[in-house]
DNA sequence: TCCTAAGCGAGACGGTACGTCTTGTCTTCCA
DNA sequence: TGGAAGACAAGACGTACCGTCTCGCTTAGGA
């Protein structure tokens, strides 16, 4: 409550880092981009950067924990809406890179692109494992390790999302979703068992 | 026939330092290496170094085409032995990988393992490719597009592995091997059709 | 009369910072000293230095202030007694300097002594000036120009005093004392005529 | 021998660099020079210069070992010539002074004018302390502590140049010789004695 | 057998980015 | 309302690599 103005000045602060380093992304790619480039365009300190950020990609993970909350919802929603195929949130996945295909591709090829993938990889793999976590709790058997579907599942998902991206999204995401499904659902459901375990 | 020696002497140098950040990836990982350890470590002068590679990539990606030469004939031979399942030649790769999981694990989580993934990715999609190509020139129709099919097949492959090493090969590979063709038969087959194609 | 409190508060942060200074002189040297470890150490903001001071020197300049107030006595007093040598207060500038040698050896080496020694070092020329003064308001000629006499004489002091210090006083002050007389008297005496000068 | 060619090399950026500080002390002074400054000037990458020199003292230094070599032969030579009063090659050093006026001015009042002290300092009290201990030599005995007198003797010097120097040289070198000798001598010579030691 | 060109080691060099440090200003909070 | 707190811009610092370069030594292969 005391210190409400000066949290705005140091919000403020970050955005315009976080803001500078997106526009820069666009321009010119993750890995090109020095911190000088980015105090630059925030018109801030070197000294100001590193009181807020460990380095370029501290920035960029901070980025990243906006567009998690963005994402959150979807991964966590969809989940109700229908109940028989949501392992994962395919579809709003889909439809999310396609909205923000230019950031992503910005990444691609660089060090940058690998942190993006380990925040969403954390809410795949999370959200696959409640899944499958829950699958358990009806009493059902997995006749492979539950982190190896887990694994599958996500990876999946991210192989499929990166070649769409570096491919310039050909179809659309609800086609996409549709082709992930069929591929998936085969080999998934061919390990769910009623009580016999296997492995 | 004129440079014989000369073409020795050559060799020689380019096998010190490849030999070198051989070495060095096991002790340190490839992202911790400099030009000036390897050269240090292959007693071999700066500018020798750069005679031979462009850079620290480049010498790495020299050092990959033997680890090709080597993963050729597991790609290419294994399709005649079993050729009921062999999309790919899975069983194979995880034993390659279990041999050489020391040097696979030096490489893990920085650039070099890209380095290493893109030249296997290209074993592994030509490969899944000639498979479906040749199921198609026997009247098969694909209810999903060829290179989704390659993508998700490779990829599949590409995020156990990954997986697997990254948990210590906590199961043999021919385990592993059983796993990824349960997961992955149900999903490709679903989508061979006998003659209609859908997308 | 209404800002008896503010003036109390204010007198009481300059107090906090002179100590914090001396404290740390004591510690680590002047020279390496930073205005944040002052405020640090005095538990004040930042601001709050540069509200009362200008700079690290300026607060250095204040707290000699009361070094001068203290030296004032010592170099005015002396004089009366021992008309006869007194051109410096040399002993008890001696024997001052014995009392606070940790302080002063803090400094040597640094910006920090310069300081010091310009406040002892006005004193120190005013006191030889107003002695040459005198001598030739009593028909005195001065052989050589009377600022000349000042520096050298002040100086002389300066310089003993300093080695002094440095080589921890390996003599008693009286006996210090004794040997800067000796040395200095024979000199001014020499330049010192009754009624002619010669430059 | 064989590694001619590399030295002449080190010694050319060694030499720009030098020259680079020495152009931008005049300029503006040692203070206000940074690292950036000087190897901009000498057309120099930053880790060259650090590769020759620890910082920009430490260039500074390097440049006063030419000014001392320059000095060496003043303070040595003139020994000889004038048997009688050759405590210290006093004229010789006031006439140095003036020629480099430009330069000693630049530094005053900085750090760097310190360093030149520093070796001036040195180069008097070696000249000093020889001096005395011929005198030892020869039978003489002295009232006060040799390092005292060579402290004194130097340190008398140092003042009257520095003054010399702060006031423009409002006297030609041979009259400060004059005065200088004229002060000191009288103390000095009061302190030798023929075989009877005091302190 | 000598000569000459290439491979090579050694390492100086210009350049760029880094993360740290300190300074003096400026904005906000609070008594 | 004025003193205190501390966020901030600015920019120098010394370090770490990079890729280019110049220099002589060694040595192989043709004259």
């Amino acid at each position: 409550m005391e210190n409400k103005k000066v949290d705005r000045r140091i919000q403020r602060t970050r955005q315009l880092l976080q803001d500078a380093l997106i526009s820069l992304i666009l321009e010119k790619g993750y890995d090109k981009i020095t911190v000088q480039n980015i105090i630059d365009r925030a018109n801030v300190g070197r000294s100001t950067f590193y009181a807020h950020f460990l380095d370029k990609d501290d920035l960029m993970a901070s980025n990243l924990e906006k567009l998690h909350e963005e994402l959150g919802p979807h991964l966590a929603s969809s989940y109700d809406d229908d109940s028989e195929r949501a392992m994962l949130p395919s579809l709003a996945l889909f439809r999310h890179t396609q909205e923000q295909h230019h950031m992503y591709k910005s990444m691609i090829g660089g060090r940058g692109i690998e942190i993006v993938h380990q925040v969403i990889w954390d809410g795949l793999t999370a959200h696959a494992r409640a899944h499958f976590e829950q699958l358990e709790s009806t009493g059902k058997r997995l006749a492979v390790p539950k982190e190896i579907l887990v694994t599958y599942l996500a990876g999946s998902m991210r192989i499929l999302l990166t070649w769409w991206l570096d491919n310039d999204m050909p179809y659309p995401p609800e086609q996409m979703n549709e082709m992930f499904l069929k591929l998936v659902d085969g080999g998934i459901e061919g390990v769910i068992q009623d009580g016999q375990e296997i492995s």
